[in-house]
DNA sequence: CTTTTTATGTGAAATAATTCACATAATTAT
DNA sequence: ATAATTATGTGAATTATTTCACATAAAAAG
């Protein structure tokens, strides 16, 4: 199991952030002004740029388009990333809809369910029975997968993807997923994300812990 | 801004787990095997238990009914907590349409919208206009809000949520929402998780930071 | 009743993440 | 030219998190 490093997330954030002043026409940002739209001290915005080995201006701040490039170069993005969705129920569905996606050269090549009154192939992509899913995954090489399945199936089908080769997964699924060491799993699990709200505002310990 | 500790989404998972031990008729379980099913170390867990004043039983692991009720009593679940979702577009639906959350206690009262077109009586709950956000939270107190508006208009309305009353927001736009000290929020950014997975298996620097 | 076993609970140690604070160098002002 | 300014880049210090390792006490075995 690899962990995520909190300066690659923010690394994302920054590039996220840097797109939007780039679109109201800035050119240059210092790290003070950046760090403040990304709610982080500025010495850590620095240190994650240094870990990056990415360099700014003595004085001069940063290139914004310079810096927008490096760091796609840095998070893997030169390239289009083919993504299949597994799981195109209410979830699932949703996010394929979820135009963010295709801006930042990630596409949904197919979706997979299990379930027949789920397949079609007017959509976007096409939708297939999860069946097919290993084959898919082979030919097209796929290596990256969103699981938006039940629980239940969650860790059968993880296993049929890593099988035919994935090497990543953004799990929305509340199952914690045994993976090889080599294949890297990211959670999203909206149940835990709502839960953690409720406790900070409802707790009788919130403030004791 | 409060930082969300570790130890208290990983309260919420534990919960998750024994839940789903609970269903297959297991009543009691041991430290180390429930960290397994959680991927934690079992110290960790235990660690966790201590911060949070849950004993188990001495060489007896802990009674699995009893820790359920312990949890959800720490996690402020006692009682059912009303939210409203912000935005009812694509990802909004989805959520509203998330059958785990109403087995948690949680349920959605409202939905809200800017788009005409949206707002509908004929669901689970009714979807107004964004123009009686204000109101209704103040009205019926609520104190929870899941806001899935685009980027654009996240800031804006999260005011008016902050403004109405809300002390907790699980926030789904990439925006960094600037947010007094006493609310609470949490985010997901949907494009940050995929990005995060695509440098861990496509960065040429992912084996160096 | 005594001994052995074993899983909890927690200080201490190790590791990781964040922040401080300042030397440095480019830029601007004088 | 020289001095003053100011934002970067980074060691050092701090703080947070995780893991180790073992004393302890309940249970089981003898």
């Amino acid at each position: 199991m690899v962990a995520i490093k909190n300066h690659v997330t923010r690394l994302s954030k920054y590039k996220s952030i840097l797109k939007r002043l780039k679109s109201v026409g800035m050119n240059r940002v210092f790290a003070e002004s950046l760090a403040d739209a990304a709610n982080v001290n500025s010495a850590q915005l620095r240190k994650d740029f240094s870990i990056f080995g990415i360099t700014g201006n003595k004085k001069g701040g940063y290139q914004i388009d310079i810096l927008i490039e490096k760091i796609e170069f840095l998070l893997g993005k030169s390239k289009n990333h083919p993504v299949v969705l597994v799981g195109c129920g209410n979830l699932g569905t949703a996010l394929s809809r979820y135009s963010e996606f295709e801006k930042e050269n990630i596409s949904i090549v197919a979706g997979f369910d299990i379930d027949e009154t789920k397949l079609e192939n007017s959509g976007k992509f096409p939708v297939y029975h999860s069946c097919e899913l290993n084959n898919f995954i082979r030919e097209h090489k796929i290596e990256i997968g969103i699981l938006a399945v039940p629980a239940a199936a969650a860790q059968s089908t993880f296993d049929i993807m890593v099988e035919a080769g994935i090497k990543g997964v953004l799990n929305f699924s509340s199952m914690v997923l045994r993976s090889p060491s080599d294949v890297f799993v990211n959670n999203i699990d909206l149940e835990m994300a709502l839960e953690t709200i409720i406790f900070y505002t409802n707790s009788p310990v919130k403030d004791q812990v």
